[in-house]
DNA sequence: CTCGACTCAATAACAGTGTTATAGCACTGG
DNA sequence: CCAGTGCTATAACACTGTTATTGAGTCGAG
Protein backbone atom coordinates (compact mmCIF):
# COMPACT_ATOMS: atom_id res chain seq x y z
CA UNK A 1 0.00 0.00 0.00
CA UNK A 2 1.25 3.66 -0.70
CA UNK A 3 -0.26 4.15 2.75
CA UNK A 4 2.36 1.99 4.20
CA UNK A 5 4.73 4.40 6.37
CA UNK A 6 3.30 7.86 6.52
CA UNK A 7 5.50 8.12 9.70
CA UNK A 8 4.30 11.27 11.78
CA UNK A 9 2.08 13.42 9.63
CA UNK A 10 2.11 16.70 12.09
CA UNK A 11 5.75 16.47 11.71
CA UNK A 12 6.06 16.71 7.92
CA UNK A 13 4.07 19.44 8.26
CA UNK A 14 5.66 21.02 10.65
CA UNK A 15 9.11 20.54 8.39
CA UNK A 16 7.19 22.13 5.73
CA UNK A 17 6.07 25.27 7.65
CA UNK A 18 9.68 25.60 8.89
CA UNK A 19 11.13 25.63 5.23
CA UNK A 20 8.79 28.12 3.52
CA UNK A 21 9.37 30.59 6.87
CA UNK A 22 13.41 30.18 6.44
CA UNK A 23 12.53 30.41 2.66
CA UNK A 24 10.79 33.74 2.86
CA UNK A 25 13.24 34.90 4.56
CA UNK A 26 15.86 34.17 2.31
CA UNK A 27 13.66 35.39 -0.18
CA UNK A 28 13.29 38.47 1.47
CA UNK A 29 17.32 39.06 1.44
CA UNK A 30 18.73 38.03 -1.30
CA UNK A 31 15.75 38.29 -3.91
CA UNK A 32 13.59 35.52 -5.87
CA UNK A 33 16.65 34.33 -7.49
CA UNK A 34 19.16 34.42 -4.27
CA UNK A 35 16.77 30.97 -3.07
CA UNK A 36 19.55 28.67 -2.59
CA UNK A 37 18.05 25.29 -1.37
CA UNK A 38 21.51 24.08 0.41
CA UNK A 39 21.82 27.59 2.06
CA UNK A 40 18.39 26.97 3.19
CA UNK A 41 18.67 23.57 3.86
CA UNK A 42 21.56 24.48 6.26
CA UNK A 43 19.67 27.31 8.35
CA UNK A 44 17.13 24.49 9.03
CA UNK A 45 19.33 22.12 10.17
CA UNK A 46 18.07 19.90 7.33
CA UNK A 47 19.46 18.36 3.91
CA UNK A 48 19.05 19.24 0.77
CA UNK A 49 16.89 16.23 -0.40
CA UNK A 50 14.51 17.23 2.41
CA UNK A 51 13.46 19.64 0.04
CA UNK A 52 12.94 17.20 -2.18
CA UNK A 53 10.48 14.94 -0.63
CA UNK A 54 8.61 17.97 0.98
CA UNK A 55 8.06 19.91 -2.45
CA UNK A 56 9.73 18.55 -5.15
CA UNK A 57 12.42 20.67 -5.62
CA UNK A 58 12.95 24.06 -6.11
CA UNK A 59 10.00 24.86 -8.07
CA UNK A 60 7.68 23.18 -5.88
CA UNK A 61 9.34 25.35 -3.04
CA UNK A 62 8.76 28.54 -5.09
CA UNK A 63 5.35 27.75 -5.56
CA UNK A 64 4.61 26.59 -2.42
CA UNK A 65 6.15 30.53 -1.55
CA UNK A 66 3.67 31.82 -4.43
CA UNK A 67 -0.07 30.63 -3.06
CA UNK A 68 1.64 31.33 0.74
CA UNK A 69 2.15 35.10 -0.73
CA UNK A 70 -1.24 35.15 -2.38
CA UNK A 71 -2.49 33.51 1.18
CA UNK A 72 -0.80 36.48 2.76
CA UNK A 73 -2.33 39.13 0.32
CA UNK A 74 -5.52 38.15 0.83
CA UNK A 75 -5.65 38.55 4.38
CA UNK A 76 -4.03 42.19 3.99
CA UNK A 77 -6.98 42.60 1.88
CA UNK A 78 -9.41 41.28 4.30
CA UNK A 79 -7.95 43.17 7.39
CA UNK A 80 -8.62 46.84 4.98
CA UNK A 81 -12.70 45.68 4.78
CA UNK A 82 -14.97 48.42 6.14
CA UNK A 83 -18.35 47.48 5.09
CA UNK A 84 -20.50 50.00 6.74
CA UNK A 85 -18.02 52.99 4.99
CA UNK A 86 -17.04 51.88 1.23
CA UNK A 87 -15.26 54.80 0.69
CA UNK A 88 -12.90 54.01 3.90
CA UNK A 89 -13.20 50.81 2.34
CA UNK A 90 -11.73 51.10 -0.28
CA UNK A 91 -8.73 54.11 1.00
CA UNK A 92 -7.86 51.22 3.14
CA UNK A 93 -7.90 48.63 0.88
CA UNK A 94 -5.64 50.50 -1.76
CA UNK A 95 -2.89 51.31 1.18
CA UNK A 96 -3.09 48.06 1.99
CA UNK A 97 -1.92 46.58 -1.33
CA UNK A 98 1.16 49.09 -0.92
CA UNK A 99 1.96 47.89 2.55
CA UNK A 100 1.88 44.05 1.65
CA UNK A 101 4.17 44.99 -1.21
CA UNK A 102 6.84 46.72 1.22
CA UNK A 103 6.16 44.73 3.43
CA UNK A 104 7.08 41.21 1.60
CA UNK A 105 9.05 42.79 -1.03
CA UNK A 106 10.57 39.24 -1.87
CA UNK A 107 7.26 37.45 -2.30
CA UNK A 108 5.93 40.27 -4.04
CA UNK A 109 8.29 40.14 -6.66
CA UNK A 110 8.12 36.39 -6.91
CA UNK A 111 4.51 36.52 -7.04
CA UNK A 112 4.75 39.46 -9.79
CA UNK A 113 7.86 38.81 -11.72
CA UNK A 114 6.75 36.72 -14.61
CA UNK A 115 8.75 33.85 -14.02
CA UNK A 116 7.07 30.95 -15.83
CA UNK A 117 5.03 29.78 -12.83
CA UNK A 118 7.76 27.47 -11.51
CA UNK A 119 7.10 24.01 -14.03
CA UNK A 120 9.67 21.45 -12.42
CA UNK A 121 12.19 20.60 -14.32
CA UNK A 122 12.80 17.05 -13.29
CA UNK A 123 10.76 14.06 -14.11
CA UNK A 124 9.39 13.87 -10.63
CA UNK A 125 5.51 12.26 -11.18
CA UNK A 126 4.48 13.17 -7.34
CA UNK A 127 4.80 16.85 -7.76
CA UNK A 128 3.21 17.16 -10.98
CA UNK A 129 0.62 18.96 -10.01
CA UNK A 130 2.24 22.34 -10.24
CA UNK A 131 2.77 24.47 -12.62
CA UNK A 132 -0.73 26.96 -13.79
CA UNK A 133 -2.47 27.93 -10.93
CA UNK A 134 -3.02 31.73 -11.60
CA UNK A 135 -6.11 30.96 -9.78
CA UNK A 136 -4.61 31.45 -5.99
CA UNK A 137 -4.74 34.63 -6.90
CA UNK A 138 -8.17 35.15 -7.13
CA UNK A 139 -9.38 35.61 -3.66
CA UNK A 140 -7.38 38.54 -3.30
CA UNK A 141 -8.35 40.23 -6.59
CA UNK A 142 -12.57 39.16 -5.71
CA UNK A 143 -11.70 41.55 -2.64
CA UNK A 144 -10.79 44.20 -4.49
CA UNK A 145 -13.99 43.58 -7.09
CA UNK A 146 -15.86 43.77 -3.86
CA UNK A 147 -14.85 47.00 -2.27
CA UNK A 148 -14.83 48.89 -5.80
CA UNK A 149 -18.13 47.61 -6.36
CA UNK A 150 -19.86 48.49 -2.98
CA UNK A 151 -17.97 51.68 -2.87
CA UNK A 152 -19.51 52.67 -6.45
CA UNK A 153 -22.94 51.45 -5.84
CA UNK A 154 -22.74 53.78 -2.85
CA UNK A 155 -21.62 56.47 -4.86
CA UNK A 156 -24.19 55.78 -7.73
CA UNK A 157 -27.46 56.07 -7.79
CA UNK A 158 -28.04 52.97 -9.70
CA UNK A 159 -26.42 49.03 -8.99
CA UNK A 160 -23.40 49.08 -11.07
CA UNK A 161 -23.18 46.99 -14.03
CA UNK A 162 -20.89 43.76 -12.74
CA UNK A 163 -19.11 43.36 -15.67
CA UNK A 164 -18.03 47.24 -15.87
CA UNK A 165 -17.16 46.79 -11.96
CA UNK A 166 -14.60 43.99 -12.93
CA UNK A 167 -13.19 46.28 -15.29
CA UNK A 168 -12.37 49.39 -12.86
CA UNK A 169 -11.49 46.82 -10.56
CA UNK A 170 -8.50 45.45 -12.71
CA UNK A 171 -7.52 49.02 -13.85
CA UNK A 172 -7.39 49.64 -10.09
CA UNK A 173 -5.21 46.83 -9.11
CA UNK A 174 -3.09 47.80 -12.39
CA UNK A 175 -2.30 51.27 -10.95
CA UNK A 176 -1.65 49.78 -7.61
CA UNK A 177 0.92 47.23 -9.30
CA UNK A 178 2.25 50.07 -11.57
CA UNK A 179 3.33 52.31 -9.16
CA UNK A 180 4.13 49.79 -6.32
CA UNK A 181 6.02 47.85 -9.04
CA UNK A 182 8.01 50.99 -9.82
CA UNK A 183 8.71 52.23 -6.83
CA UNK A 184 10.23 48.78 -5.65
CA UNK A 185 12.02 48.81 -8.65
CA UNK A 186 13.83 52.00 -7.67
CA UNK A 187 12.30 54.39 -10.05
CA UNK A 188 11.17 56.56 -7.13
CA UNK A 189 12.30 57.58 -3.81
CA UNK A 190 10.07 56.08 -0.81
CA UNK A 191 8.50 59.97 0.28
CA UNK A 192 7.80 60.49 -3.63
CA UNK A 193 5.72 57.09 -3.98
CA UNK A 194 3.33 57.04 -1.57
CA UNK A 195 2.31 60.99 -2.31
CA UNK A 196 2.28 59.60 -5.68
CA UNK A 197 0.17 56.55 -4.90
CA UNK A 198 -2.34 58.84 -2.68
CA UNK A 199 -2.35 60.87 -5.54
CA UNK A 200 -3.87 57.68 -7.38
CA UNK A 201 -6.49 57.02 -4.23
CA UNK A 202 -7.71 60.21 -5.00
CA UNK A 203 -7.83 59.80 -8.52
CA UNK A 204 -9.84 56.61 -8.03
CA UNK A 205 -11.96 56.85 -5.58
CA UNK A 206 -13.30 60.39 -7.29
CA UNK A 207 -13.35 58.96 -10.72
CA UNK A 208 -15.91 56.63 -7.90
CA UNK A 209 -17.81 59.52 -7.37
CA UNK A 210 -16.71 60.30 -4.10
CA UNK A 211 -16.16 63.88 -3.12
CA UNK A 212 -12.82 64.87 -2.91
CA UNK A 213 -12.87 66.61 0.62
CA UNK A 214 -14.64 63.08 1.69
CA UNK A 215 -11.38 61.18 0.25
CA UNK A 216 -8.84 64.01 1.71
CA UNK A 217 -10.87 62.71 5.07
CA UNK A 218 -10.48 59.23 4.74
CA UNK A 219 -6.69 59.61 3.42
CA UNK A 220 -5.50 61.93 6.84
CA UNK A 221 -7.77 59.00 9.16
CA UNK A 222 -5.49 56.63 8.07
CA UNK A 223 -2.05 58.71 7.81
CA UNK B 1 51.22 54.91 -21.31
CA UNK B 2 47.46 53.82 -20.45
CA UNK B 3 47.08 54.43 -24.29
CA UNK B 4 49.54 51.78 -25.51
CA UNK B 5 47.96 49.07 -27.37
CA UNK B 6 44.50 50.17 -28.24
CA UNK B 7 44.08 48.50 -30.89
CA UNK B 8 41.77 48.89 -33.52
CA UNK B 9 38.26 50.79 -31.57
CA UNK B 10 35.44 49.65 -34.03
CA UNK B 11 36.42 46.26 -34.32
CA UNK B 12 35.98 46.13 -30.39
CA UNK B 13 32.67 48.02 -30.66
CA UNK B 14 31.62 45.57 -33.27
CA UNK B 15 32.39 42.84 -31.33
CA UNK B 16 29.94 44.88 -28.52
CA UNK B 17 27.35 45.55 -30.72
CA UNK B 18 26.77 41.15 -31.86
CA UNK B 19 27.81 40.42 -28.14
CA UNK B 20 24.62 42.75 -27.19
CA UNK B 21 22.58 41.84 -29.95
CA UNK B 22 23.15 38.10 -29.05
CA UNK B 23 22.73 38.74 -25.19
CA UNK B 24 18.96 40.24 -26.17
CA UNK B 25 18.10 37.15 -28.17
CA UNK B 26 18.91 35.14 -25.49
CA UNK B 27 16.67 37.42 -22.87
CA UNK B 28 13.97 36.87 -25.07
CA UNK B 29 14.30 32.92 -25.56
CA UNK B 30 15.17 32.26 -21.33
CA UNK B 31 14.48 35.59 -19.25
CA UNK B 32 16.80 37.69 -17.76
CA UNK B 33 17.84 35.43 -15.07
CA UNK B 34 18.30 32.57 -17.75
CA UNK B 35 21.22 34.35 -19.87
CA UNK B 36 24.28 32.35 -19.68
CA UNK B 37 27.60 33.56 -20.59
CA UNK B 38 29.05 30.87 -21.69
CA UNK B 39 26.14 30.07 -24.15
CA UNK B 40 26.09 33.77 -25.24
CA UNK B 41 29.90 33.20 -25.75
CA UNK B 42 29.48 29.95 -27.95
CA UNK B 43 26.80 31.65 -29.75
CA UNK B 44 28.93 34.44 -30.75
CA UNK B 45 32.51 32.28 -31.65
CA UNK B 46 34.09 34.19 -28.40
CA UNK B 47 35.89 33.18 -25.88
CA UNK B 48 33.78 33.57 -22.16
CA UNK B 49 36.81 35.97 -21.39
CA UNK B 50 35.32 38.70 -24.31
CA UNK B 51 32.66 39.36 -22.35
CA UNK B 52 34.60 40.00 -19.32
CA UNK B 53 37.53 42.30 -21.30
CA UNK B 54 34.24 43.81 -23.28
CA UNK B 55 31.74 44.61 -20.21
CA UNK B 56 33.17 43.55 -17.13
CA UNK B 57 31.00 40.88 -16.27
CA UNK B 58 27.61 39.46 -16.43
CA UNK B 59 26.52 42.80 -14.42
CA UNK B 60 28.40 45.15 -17.08
CA UNK B 61 26.63 43.34 -19.57
CA UNK B 62 23.24 43.30 -18.10
CA UNK B 63 23.47 47.31 -17.50
CA UNK B 64 24.65 47.90 -20.96
CA UNK B 65 21.59 45.75 -22.26
CA UNK B 66 19.57 47.83 -19.51
CA UNK B 67 20.56 51.17 -21.00
CA UNK B 68 20.16 49.72 -24.49
CA UNK B 69 16.30 48.79 -23.38
CA UNK B 70 15.71 52.23 -22.14
CA UNK B 71 17.16 53.74 -25.66
CA UNK B 72 14.71 51.59 -27.71
CA UNK B 73 11.93 52.96 -25.25
CA UNK B 74 12.84 56.42 -26.04
CA UNK B 75 12.93 55.45 -29.38
CA UNK B 76 9.24 54.12 -29.29
CA UNK B 77 8.07 57.10 -27.98
CA UNK B 78 9.36 59.69 -30.52
CA UNK B 79 8.06 57.36 -33.06
CA UNK B 80 4.23 58.13 -31.57
CA UNK B 81 5.23 61.52 -31.73
CA UNK B 82 1.92 63.92 -33.35
CA UNK B 83 2.71 67.62 -31.66
CA UNK B 84 0.03 68.45 -34.03
CA UNK B 85 -2.67 66.47 -33.04
CA UNK B 86 -2.24 65.56 -28.93
CA UNK B 87 -4.52 63.56 -28.35
CA UNK B 88 -3.69 61.25 -30.78
CA UNK B 89 -0.13 62.33 -29.45
CA UNK B 90 -1.15 61.35 -25.67
CA UNK B 91 -3.37 57.64 -27.26
CA UNK B 92 0.05 56.56 -29.29
CA UNK B 93 2.27 57.20 -27.00
CA UNK B 94 0.22 54.62 -24.45
CA UNK B 95 -0.26 52.19 -27.14
CA UNK B 96 3.52 52.44 -27.79
CA UNK B 97 4.53 51.93 -24.30
CA UNK B 98 2.66 48.50 -24.36
CA UNK B 99 3.54 47.23 -27.86
CA UNK B 100 7.30 48.26 -26.86
CA UNK B 101 6.79 45.84 -23.25
CA UNK B 102 5.32 42.94 -25.76
CA UNK B 103 8.12 43.19 -28.60
CA UNK B 104 10.77 43.12 -25.88
CA UNK B 105 9.42 41.27 -22.92
CA UNK B 106 12.99 39.94 -22.32
CA UNK B 107 14.25 43.43 -21.72
CA UNK B 108 11.18 45.22 -20.11
CA UNK B 109 11.37 42.66 -17.37
CA UNK B 110 15.22 42.88 -16.68
CA UNK B 111 14.38 46.95 -16.46
CA UNK B 112 11.45 46.98 -14.40
CA UNK B 113 12.22 43.32 -12.36
CA UNK B 114 13.95 45.58 -9.87
CA UNK B 115 17.79 43.48 -9.85
CA UNK B 116 19.22 45.77 -7.29
CA UNK B 117 20.83 47.50 -10.82
CA UNK B 118 23.60 44.99 -11.43
CA UNK B 119 26.40 46.04 -8.71
CA UNK B 120 29.75 44.26 -10.20
CA UNK B 121 30.13 41.08 -7.89
CA UNK B 122 34.43 40.64 -8.32
CA UNK B 123 37.04 43.63 -7.88
CA UNK B 124 37.11 44.71 -11.35
CA UNK B 125 37.88 48.56 -11.32
CA UNK B 126 38.33 49.15 -14.84
CA UNK B 127 34.10 48.89 -14.64
CA UNK B 128 33.72 50.92 -11.67
CA UNK B 129 30.91 52.90 -13.08
CA UNK B 130 28.47 50.92 -13.13
CA UNK B 131 25.17 50.57 -10.62
CA UNK B 132 23.01 53.22 -9.98
CA UNK B 133 21.54 54.91 -13.52
CA UNK B 134 18.23 55.53 -12.84
CA UNK B 135 18.65 58.30 -14.99
CA UNK B 136 18.46 55.99 -18.00
CA UNK B 137 14.87 55.75 -17.65
CA UNK B 138 14.95 59.98 -17.81
CA UNK B 139 14.12 60.42 -21.76
CA UNK B 140 11.82 57.92 -22.29
CA UNK B 141 10.09 59.53 -19.25
CA UNK B 142 10.55 63.08 -20.30
CA UNK B 143 8.57 62.12 -23.67
CA UNK B 144 5.40 61.19 -21.81
CA UNK B 145 5.63 64.13 -19.40
CA UNK B 146 6.19 66.14 -22.32
CA UNK B 147 2.64 64.06 -24.07
CA UNK B 148 0.60 64.58 -21.36
CA UNK B 149 1.71 68.19 -20.79
CA UNK B 150 0.28 69.47 -24.29
CA UNK B 151 -2.51 67.17 -24.15
CA UNK B 152 -3.45 68.91 -20.63
CA UNK B 153 -2.68 71.99 -22.33
CA UNK B 154 -4.80 71.25 -25.55
CA UNK B 155 -7.92 70.42 -23.45
CA UNK B 156 -7.90 72.94 -20.88
CA UNK B 157 -7.83 77.09 -21.01
CA UNK B 158 -5.25 77.60 -18.69
CA UNK B 159 -1.84 76.06 -19.06
CA UNK B 160 -1.48 73.43 -16.41
CA UNK B 161 1.05 73.73 -13.33
CA UNK B 162 4.63 71.72 -14.19
CA UNK B 163 4.51 69.87 -11.44
CA UNK B 164 0.75 68.48 -11.56
CA UNK B 165 2.10 67.42 -15.32
CA UNK B 166 4.60 65.38 -13.68
CA UNK B 167 2.51 63.86 -11.24
CA UNK B 168 -0.34 63.07 -13.75
CA UNK B 169 2.62 61.39 -15.85
CA UNK B 170 3.74 59.10 -13.27
CA UNK B 171 0.28 58.01 -12.87
CA UNK B 172 -0.03 57.49 -16.31
CA UNK B 173 3.32 55.59 -16.42
CA UNK B 174 2.25 53.65 -13.07
CA UNK B 175 -0.75 53.08 -14.86
CA UNK B 176 0.75 51.48 -18.15
CA UNK B 177 3.27 49.66 -16.22
CA UNK B 178 0.83 47.73 -14.26
CA UNK B 179 -1.60 46.60 -16.94
CA UNK B 180 1.80 45.50 -19.23
CA UNK B 181 3.31 44.06 -15.71
CA UNK B 182 0.27 41.48 -15.01
CA UNK B 183 0.05 40.81 -18.67
CA UNK B 184 3.28 39.99 -19.00
CA UNK B 185 3.18 38.11 -16.14
CA UNK B 186 0.23 35.97 -17.02
CA UNK B 187 -2.64 37.49 -15.40
CA UNK B 188 -4.95 38.02 -18.10
CA UNK B 189 -5.47 37.03 -21.82
CA UNK B 190 -4.00 39.07 -24.59
CA UNK B 191 -7.26 39.69 -25.75
CA UNK B 192 -8.51 40.59 -22.33
CA UNK B 193 -5.45 42.62 -21.44
CA UNK B 194 -6.03 44.79 -24.79
CA UNK B 195 -9.37 46.20 -24.04
CA UNK B 196 -8.37 47.09 -20.68
CA UNK B 197 -5.28 48.90 -21.57
CA UNK B 198 -7.77 50.26 -23.72
CA UNK B 199 -9.99 51.15 -20.97
CA UNK B 200 -6.77 52.63 -19.09
CA UNK B 201 -6.18 54.66 -22.65
CA UNK B 202 -9.98 56.07 -22.49
CA UNK B 203 -9.85 56.21 -18.34
CA UNK B 204 -6.80 59.09 -18.71
CA UNK B 205 -7.31 60.46 -22.02
CA UNK B 206 -10.84 61.70 -20.58
CA UNK B 207 -9.21 62.78 -17.38
CA UNK B 208 -7.18 65.01 -19.14
CA UNK B 209 -10.47 66.84 -20.54
CA UNK B 210 -10.43 64.85 -23.54
CA UNK B 211 -14.34 64.18 -25.52
CA UNK B 212 -15.27 60.17 -25.37
CA UNK B 213 -16.12 60.19 -29.04
CA UNK B 214 -12.73 61.67 -29.94
CA UNK B 215 -10.64 59.34 -27.61
CA UNK B 216 -12.74 56.54 -29.38
CA UNK B 217 -11.66 58.24 -32.86
CA UNK B 218 -8.35 57.69 -32.09
CA UNK B 219 -8.37 54.48 -30.69
CA UNK B 220 -10.25 53.11 -34.04
CA UNK B 221 -7.59 54.61 -35.59
CA UNK B 222 -4.59 53.21 -33.59
CA UNK B 223 -6.24 49.52 -34.04
C1' DC C 1 64.75 45.46 -37.80
C1' DT C 2 64.76 43.81 -32.96
C1' DC C 3 63.44 43.61 -28.62
C1' DG C 4 60.87 44.62 -24.37
C1' DA C 5 56.33 45.82 -22.75
C1' DC C 6 51.84 45.58 -22.85
C1' DT C 7 46.95 44.10 -23.99
C1' DC C 8 43.90 40.74 -24.85
C1' DA C 9 41.90 36.05 -25.48
C1' DA C 10 41.78 31.14 -24.44
C1' DT C 11 42.48 27.20 -21.06
C1' DA C 12 41.81 25.48 -16.98
C1' DA C 13 40.64 25.77 -12.12
C1' DC C 14 37.54 27.29 -8.09
C1' DA C 15 33.37 27.94 -5.60
C1' DG C 16 28.76 27.84 -6.09
C1' DT C 17 24.07 26.24 -7.98
C1' DG C 18 19.93 22.49 -8.92
C1' DT C 19 19.37 17.83 -9.60
C1' DT C 20 19.98 12.86 -9.40
C1' DA C 21 21.86 8.17 -8.06
C1' DT C 22 23.36 5.31 -4.44
C1' DA C 23 23.52 3.67 -0.04
C1' DG C 24 22.03 3.69 4.93
C1' DC C 25 18.94 4.66 8.62
C1' DA C 26 14.45 4.39 11.18
C1' DC C 27 10.32 2.99 11.27
C1' DT C 28 5.77 0.15 10.64
C1' DG C 29 3.16 -4.40 9.60
C1' DG C 30 3.21 -9.03 10.00
C1' DC D 1 12.02 -10.60 15.38
C1' DC D 2 12.31 -9.73 10.71
C1' DA D 3 11.14 -8.12 5.87
C1' DG D 4 9.86 -4.07 3.60
C1' DT D 5 9.30 0.52 2.77
C1' DG D 6 9.74 5.73 3.12
C1' DC D 7 13.04 9.22 4.07
C1' DT D 8 17.47 11.16 4.44
C1' DA D 9 22.38 11.94 3.92
C1' DT D 10 26.60 11.47 0.96
C1' DA D 11 28.52 11.90 -3.15
C1' DA D 12 28.47 12.68 -8.02
C1' DC D 13 27.02 15.23 -12.43
C1' DA D 14 26.27 19.13 -15.28
C1' DC D 15 25.96 23.63 -15.05
C1' DT D 16 26.74 28.63 -13.56
C1' DG D 17 29.93 33.21 -12.77
C1' DT D 18 34.46 34.39 -11.70
C1' DT D 19 39.46 34.32 -11.48
C1' DA D 20 44.43 32.86 -12.25
C1' DT D 21 47.57 31.55 -15.57
C1' DT D 22 49.41 30.99 -19.81
C1' DG D 23 50.28 32.08 -24.51
C1' DA D 24 49.73 34.75 -28.66
C1' DG D 25 49.65 38.92 -30.80
C1' DT D 26 50.52 44.10 -31.44
C1' DC D 27 52.60 48.34 -30.54
C1' DG D 28 56.38 51.66 -29.98
C1' DA D 29 61.36 52.64 -28.74
C1' DG D 30 66.13 52.01 -29.66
Amino acid sequence: MTQAATRDEPNREDQRARLLAAAEGLVRKHGPDGLSLRELARACGFSTMAIYTLFGGKPGLMQALYTAGFARLHAYALAAEHREAPLRWMVRQMLAYRRFALDNTGLYRLMFGGEKRFAPAGRNTRFASLAVPVEDAYPAFAALVDAVGTCLAHHHAAAPDPSEVQDLAFLVWGQMHGLVGLEIAGYAEPVDALARYHNAVRFICTHCGAAAVEVEAELAAEA
